[in-house]
DNA sequence: AATGAATGAGGATTCATTCAT
DNA sequence: TATGAATGAATCCTCATTCAT
């Protein structure tokens, strides 16, 4: 087996037992067993337990961050440009396993287990609400949006995203779209204000 | 020192250290450390870790659930009302340090502990998102509130109200006023449609 | 068992056992296997490996540093004088098996371990050095002394000392007082010459 | 590149490392990544890590060995003479970097590695001791010596040499005429005794 | 009601060695 | 003759838990 083809294999075993038992429940015994190696060949690819957690964040919020971009919101967007432009980020956020995975791990993990780590996740919720602080503002200043804090709201936004992710990830939620739908007609409503 | 005195005292150092670094990050070495008491002294008042980090659960979701019907949403509440029983509600959680740290526990730690733990966390959200919910489905019935799966908008609720809080937590924002009369806005707007 | 008790009782089996075997070939398995405690017991009372043997070389250091004033070398001593003050000093550095141990020890294995251990036994070489070369620069000032290098000469008393120390802790010499005998008449005449 | 080429490749970079770090601080990894081979490449050339351990002893010594005869003392020698014969020797020994590591290398750590590897270096010393102890022994017949156990004597110049040698490896010493003509004085004087 | 020395299972990590290519 | 991925035994270390005092 060449040298990436087993590092991702065993990336993709770890992620999968992070993200189902936590961090410090999952052990190298545990992934190594998943992945069918033996216990060298894991520290063949990894430094450490932290070293390949840290390698799944870097490779997944990258993926995220470079995948973001396609998420423009901008201030003249209709209803339906919006839902669209969501419901495209969310699809390809969430169309498989692997980012499930990460995104459940994140959500109930990361933050967790050390300061190193929890900041990276802060950093990644930061830079969602800049997205969205960014288009409130604009969309204030165009009066298209009522008078309110544009970061709080934005925050509120990244809560909202959150929650539903999560639910989605846990099977509560199966309908995309209308989530989508539903989102964006909340968002619009409660940043446009009464007409 | 009396036995309630020794238990709390425990409870709260243990509380303060959970939140701090989590579950796994935290010893029962550090928590005796802190309450200056000796290692068999924490065993006579918990059989184990486990335990101690159940009955921080049970006491304070118990604390929370008994303080909850003070959010008694009626659909017919205007906005100032609306403001004011969610406000009285934060502050009423938000009020003392354990609080805010069993908060911050549950936030980024319970989920990943433990199959059990996670039940009671998910528990929890489910009534919040419950009473949301009925509210929302009343609002709707009596023509207040536009079309929408009421419990996909409780979740979005319960979803701004947990970032709320986390950063409230984080002490990224301090102006409790000033979020609730956000929050309730964006809700009410999301919640109502344009009229 | 009290604290105290234990700790000595682990540093005399590590002593022991490091004495045997070296540094690397002698395992905390082995030192509690010795030692007739559990795995954890020992890292009770020390940190690491590490921690132990450098609380060996602390513990051993002082007490010889603190016994090497004993050897005081005046300058006018006569050959039985000075017979006597080395056999003296002798006599209190091999009178029991922890001693002789540790100087095995320390003569076999310190130096390759670790250029930090290392550095504590070149010092203290250097601290025997440097009194064998005030003693031997003394003599040499009151004419009772050859011209040569005194710090040279001091290195290669040394190096005669540090020999036959370890002869005697291979058991391959017996008579101490002997010892004492021949290396004195050796010293006295290498230094002070032909008269 | 040729067998015997890069076998004595590793060996050189073997040499080097056990020198500066001591046996167990040196892995394979450490000598292939110097020699810029690969893992399996080691195992070509040498059985295992103590084989080429061993075939190290065995070269150095043999080399050593071969070259020792020439360090004939007779025991009408002169001063100048053992001077000049001991000085030849030493240049041999100390002339290039492989045999000053070879020291460095017996001196610091063969002995506490393995009975085995102790038991040639003590023979190589008792060899010396030998030497030493024919040439005093001879001195004493022909009344040239005083009286004194010949090979405690012969321990105690052996001892000065590994200490001198030791203080030249480590750079301490660097004029190695004066060197040799302090110890030839020293042991000179010290072996005849008064005249 | 309190202590703290002792325990040992559990998990992480290293590194010499093998073997298919 | 050379490679380097894979192995797993050996070892270190942590920490929740027990129990005699």
């Amino acid at each position: 087996m060449k040298k990436e083809e087993r590092k991702d294999q065993l990336l993709e075993c770890a992620l999968r037992l992070f993200a189902e038992r936590g961090y410090y429940s999952t052990s190298v015994a545990g992934i190594i067993r998943r992945a069918g190696v033996a216990r060298g060949t894991f520290y063949l690819y990894f430094h450490n337990k932290r070293d390949i957690f840290q390698q799944l964040l870097n490779t997944n919020f990258s993926y995220i961050y470079r995948t973001l971009p396609s998420l423009e919101l901008t201030a003249g967007m209709n209803e339906k440009q919006l839902e669209n432009a969501l419901l495209h980020s969310l699809r390809l956020l969430l169309s498989h396993k692997n980012s499930v995975d990460f995104i459940t791990l994140v959500m109930k993990e990361a933050i967790g287990i050390d300061k190193g780590f929890a900041g990276q996740v802060e950093h990644f919720y930061k830079t969602m609400a800049d997205i969205f602080c960014g288009y409130v503002a604009r969309a204030q200043a165009l009066g298209k949006a009522r008078k309110a804090d544009p970061y709080l709201v934005a925050r509120f936004i990244v809560g909202m995203l959150k929650e539903a992710i999560y639910q989605w990830a846990r099977g509560e939620i199966t309908d995309l779209d209308q989530l989508a739908r539903t989102l964006v007609k909340f968002i619009m409503f409660g940043i446009r204000g009464a007409s």
